[in-house]
DNA sequence: TTACTCTTGTTGCAATTGCAACAAATTAAA
DNA sequence: TTTAATTTGTTGCAATTGCAACAAGAGTAA
């Protein structure tokens, strides 16, 4: 079960989720999900599936802002998310909760109850805010290389492993790294010529001491 | 009063503070804080002065993660700020209380004034979130063009004004849209030879539509 | 197997950016 | 006010990156 109802058993669960009359929505594989919650402050919960926060710029760049599982949370958070060029993404069939914070916040039954999820849900967001800072860590790397080497060495405290089994595709990494796909390539390249990394596919193995 | 402690008068704020076991620290000006706390997962709270998270790379380059004033957070948050090449320092003289989540989470008593706190805690992260994903956006565009029209968008947002003032100088500005200071001027000048925007010091005037 | 689609590797070239260095302007301190 | 320190503007040049185009490889479905 996601993190946000730890402790909490499914008859409890729904209940809290219909007293903040949250809603759930299921959506196929590949559709831009829309959402039709007016409020601005709000947290979208992944049930199930796998989503992602593209991106797409009038260069036409497409960039990944945010590659989601079961369990994380998304917001109209970013105030952005209602701008035009921002979609949120099912890549697999999804399932998709929504609740608003104004509920959260007037909700008053159920003491017991209601701390233990306020609890999960300030674990939640605090991990988050954890997230976006190693993304903002790597993001404000200048080259190419140091975003490489920066995104390498917050998987391996993440994953306690020098090596790396990629989330995704060499063409989605580049997204998410906000860098061109081909001069990444070239990066990656030069690393492996130099000895600082083998790769077998999504497989990466760091040779380097950090 | 900061937003963490809104609805709660000084002596239960007080009186949270103690029971959360928080310790408060003042720094003078231009000092580096150091924290004492083993604990990873804490929230540093700024009660007053200035103070920025700033990320030193092997390249020299010179990073503002974040900018910070009373009422804002920041945290061993990111993982990273144990690390090396991460420095907070105080740009004012400045007062930090560090309060564990651990505390937060074990905390019990007087149920009403924890529900506000908890409540305000929730608002805080939230916000925090909201301006990461700012962030965020601001840092995947790839040219600097485009990061400072980012970056324009979002204060417009935030002020709901044309007419930006700059929180910091162009220098630091340039270290907080991690681009080189004399290629960023460049793009200003082109930006205002274009006509898209006026300057005089820290104001900058919008002309174009969004 | 064959055909088709998607991903990865590679390269030359143009555009952008970083870097360094210095002058001009502004701000702070004596 | 005078002096010193900091910030801003500017520029040429080198390095890096983006872009486009295409070949090679991997994966999928018929």
């Amino acid at each position: 079960m996601e993190e946000l109802f730890k402790n909490i058993d499914e008859i409890s669960k729904n209940k809290i989720l219909q007293e903040l009359e949250a809603i759930t929505s299921k959506y196929e594989k590949n559709k831009i999900i829309m959402s039709s919650v007016k409020n601005d402050d709000i947290i979208c919960l992944i049930m199930s599936g796998h989503i992602q926060v593209i991106k797409n710029d009038a260069n036409g760049n497409h960039i990944i802002i945010e590659d989601l599982y079961e369990g994380d949370i998304f917001g109209s958070i970013s105030a952005n998310i209602s701008s035009n060029d921002f979609e949120i993404i099912t890549k697999e069939e999804s399932t998709v909760t929504i609740l608003e914070l104004d509920n959260i916040y007037a909700y008053n039954n159920n003491i017991d109850l209601y701390n233990t999820f306020i609890k999960n849900l300030i674990k939640v967001l605090y991990s988050k805010i954890k997230e976006f800072n190693n993304r903002i860590e790597i993001l404000t790397n200048k080259t190419i290389r140091d975003k490489l080497l920066a995104y390498f060495k917050i998987m391996t405290k993440n994953n306690n492993s020098r090596i790396i089994y990629l989330p995704f595709n060499y063409s989605d990494l580049a997204d998410y790294l906000a860098i061109n796909r081909s001069a990444m390539a070239r990066e990656m390249k030069t690393l492996k010529d130099e000895g600082l990394i083998e790769t077998k596919g999504k497989k990466i193995k760091l040779l380097y001491y950090m």
